[in-house]
DNA sequence: CTGAAAGCGCTTACAG
DNA sequence: CTGAAAGCGCTTACAG
């Protein structure tokens, strides 16, 4: 392959030009430059990622850290990141962790701190003290999605909120005997985003003036079947709720496919909202708040862009935008 | 962060014996491996990723080519090849192309020959002339998750094998009336993948002396809810077929609920078979030909880890293991 | 606007 | 078994 050298013997120039004029960094006269560039061009010249990274610091290459990469939430958060790393010409690596210690140590003790990346973005991962301290010492620009997350730049939805937002939907119909299907502490690692949901839920029945049922209250485990088997317990009784908040869409689905099974007509038997905005919720006629997991990713790929470029201030911690999306899975209490 | 000259100088040997005792390569004596070890330790050193590559010409980095991210095969084949990769201690780097002959052009012009990976994969991504030279004179370990591709090593499932065995499972309890739903010319571009299925379906009602039908089939676009949609127009007919066979579990989850929704009961008045593996299959009863995605990227892993350490002999065509399985979707024609 | 040269932090023949 | 030294292919102050 072409090495800097070629081109600069081929264009008649030094290196140190063909380096600038390919790079756009410092000035290079404009006819210089497209000499060089053509002469790169010709011999189908492509910059070597580790030379230019171990010479100038810079990777072009950030890293993501996921710990599913085949749930739905999380997979299409990292289409996001990918779609806008793309554009800006950026790699994305994967770190791909699990609960497993040893993974864990590997990646945040290993992996990257090989210097392989100029910049992380964590994608709803819990991390304990050390790890974000090593997260830290990396001395990068970091971005996690989802937190709260104290020592770190956060871009995160209102979970409270957005549960709030759901509840106040079904009680604006006239629904007060509102089950919730939330999620188990095992779930709670990842930010206490069940808790968060949880109370939100808990605060609109109170705002309401509505007692809260321990027994309308249901664990699962934020996929359709746990939701489906959720929703039968909390249904399957003659004195059942009349509407149904799910922690997340795919349980709401479901909670939908439950109420098929047991012959409840939805929407006017029994109304049923989610959270999350899943692809699925169009085709189910599901009702729900959107949180734009696309969207998410593409603005914390921007956002670590930026504190890349322009020194962009610390300290983000935005609330990410959210929309309740009715369909036809809700309807007014008869 | 401390460099391989602090750690020499800590132990009280030369770079290049830190180098060795640190990489495995190389002859050092026990005493003075654990000493460096220790010494490495100490300062918390880790190497430096572009300096060992720019040094040795290896990343310990493979690119993956994929052209989704947030669909369910893709996706989980991602997740196969990520937990392999992580226990070998490489890093992937993702490069999600889409149709957009820029992004391709960026990716196989640009991004893969930076030198930033040791190997590729690519992931049932149908790639032109163009696309697979450029891939060749990379010069670099390359696998194919999918095919056929001509000029490059593959693990692929025999299509038409698999779509023959889940229509024979229907005729083998007494169907003959059997709907197909396959995929229009514009989901051919991965393969041919649709038309090698329907070519298998074919092929096992030939076998079984049935006429086919072309009423019998309609096309979708391998989502639930086009699986629906195409169901709904194959099954609201009085003359409706006993038994259907869909060209992916998505889709034929859609079938499921379209008959739900037509008031058919399965498997009594419709058989419904899949193929795929979908982790929804079980929780929707559906009978399938799984195919194991996670697996199929496990496997392309350590293919080209065998590729880059064992120069493992070329020509890789292997077929990849599927499995009926049968579960509450299907039964006997009455 | 351009070039000579140092340097980024490793790895690896080569010599001993 | 170990070290001195060249070299991997760029980038970037520095000088002109």
């Amino acid at each position: 392959m072409a090495s800097i050298d070629d081109v600069a013997r081929q264009a008649g120039v030094s290196t140190a030009t063909v380096s600038r004029a390919l790079s756009g960094r410092g000035v290079v006269s404009p006819t210089t430059r497209e000499r060089v560039r053509e002469a790169a061009h010709a011999l189908g010249y492509v910059v070597s990622a580790h030379a230019s990274s171990l010479a100038s610091g810079r990777t072009r290459n950030i890293g993501v850290i996921v710990p599913y990469l085949d749930r739905w939430f999380f997979s299409t958060v990292l289409s996001g990141v990918s779609s806008a790393m793309m554009r800006a010409g950026y790699d994305i690596t994967l770190y791909n962790i699990t609960p497993d210690r040893e993974v864990r140590r590997q990646v945040f003790g290993d992996f990257l701190r090989r210097q392989a990346v100029d910049g992380v973005i964590a994608v709803s991962t819990k991390l304990d003290e050390d790890e974000t301290q090593q997260l830290l010492d990396l001395d990068l620009p970091v971005v996690a999605i989802g937190g709260p997350h104290p020592r770190l730049d956060t871009l995160m939805v209102d979970e409270a909120a957005v549960a709030r937002l759901a509840a106040e939907h079904l009680i604006s119909l006239g629904h007060r005997d509102i089950a919730y299907i939330g999620a188990g502490p095992a779930f709670d690692t990842d930010f206490l985003v069940p808790t968060h949901r949880r109370r939100g839920f808990e605060s609109a029945l109170a705002s309401a003036g509505i007692a809260f049922d321990p027994r309308l209250v249901e664990p699962a485990d934020f996929t359709i079947e746990g939701g489906h088997r959720a929703a039968l317990a909390l249904l399957d009784r003659p004195d059942r709720p009349t509407a149904l908040l799910a922690a997340s869409d795919e349980m709401a689905m479901g909670a939908l496919l439950a109420a098929r099974d047991l012959g409840i007509r939805v929407p006017e038997q029994l109304s049923i909202i989610g959270i999350d905005g899943h692809e699925l919720g169009e085709f189910f006629g599901l009702t729900t708040v959107d949180q734009f997991p696309h969207a998410q990713g593409e603005r914390a790929a921007e956002a670590v862009l930026a504190k890349l470029t322009d020194a962009a201030p610390d300290g983000i911690r935005s609330s990410l935008p959210v929309e309740l999306k009715v369909r036809k899975s809700t309807g007014p209490q008869i």
